[in-house]
DNA sequence: GACTGACGTCAGCATGGGGTGATACTTTCA
DNA sequence: TGAAAGTATCACCCCATGCTGACGTCAGTC
């Protein structure tokens, strides 16, 4: 069976600011103050998509004084690449074995 | 350096039909009618969507006859694949040494 | 306690993009 | 040649969602 991708993280993950934050917290852990200085974004911008990666489980928080510093949970990473893994593996198979439906 | 991941492929992916149409196309080659038969979805919205999927070069089109055949094009979900797992790789990295920038 | 800086929340606005119906095009078949 | 089936295209509506400004909250510092 196909383990089915979750669209909703996807979707998450679609957005051009929400994804270089993603990328930006894969190589360190920062707070957001930081992610205003790389981004260039609006500080309630940012506070906005980090609720949205907050509640997808794609980043946890960890309270750090006046700053809340935000690290990237690389589980969902791996297993959303495993899936399209899996997926592009079915896709070659039926690629060389030519499995094609008959015409109606 | 890291590969950044295309946002526009995800966006594309990020749709539920369109993503039912990518796991489908992974299992067989299907022509528009087996989709619609699948999907429940009407002929026209489904064309919308294939014609955004054959756009991103997620799929690819064969005529046959009357008929148009969708097949997908592993390369594409292949290198999401990899780039997700390279993401996945570095924030596994990042966590174990613990790397986290300073408060200003 | 007053002030400042770091974040979060909320309401409003504007745009993108998905769904649909009408229609056109192409191929097959009687 | 006319009809029917498969598919694509276009215009339109409408809703989800991203951006913003105003404001609230909490921690630290004087």
């Amino acid at each position: 069976m196909l383990t089915s991708v979750d669209t909703d993280l996807l979707r998450v993950l679609a957005d051009p600011l929400r994804l270089q934050i993603v990328t930006l917290l894969a190589r360190e852990t920062l707070c957001t103050t930081h992610l205003v200085e790389e981004t260039g974004a609006r500080q309630t911008n940012l506070s906005n998509h980090l609720k949205v990666l907050r509640d997808t489980g794609v980043v946890e928080t960890e309270p750090c004084g006046r700053f809340t510093y935000y690290k990237l949970r690389p589980q969902v990473l791996e297993q959303l690449a495993g899936s399209f893994a899996e997926l592009a593996a079915t896709a070659r198979e039926t690629e060389l074995n030519n499995t094609k439906r008959a015409c109606p």
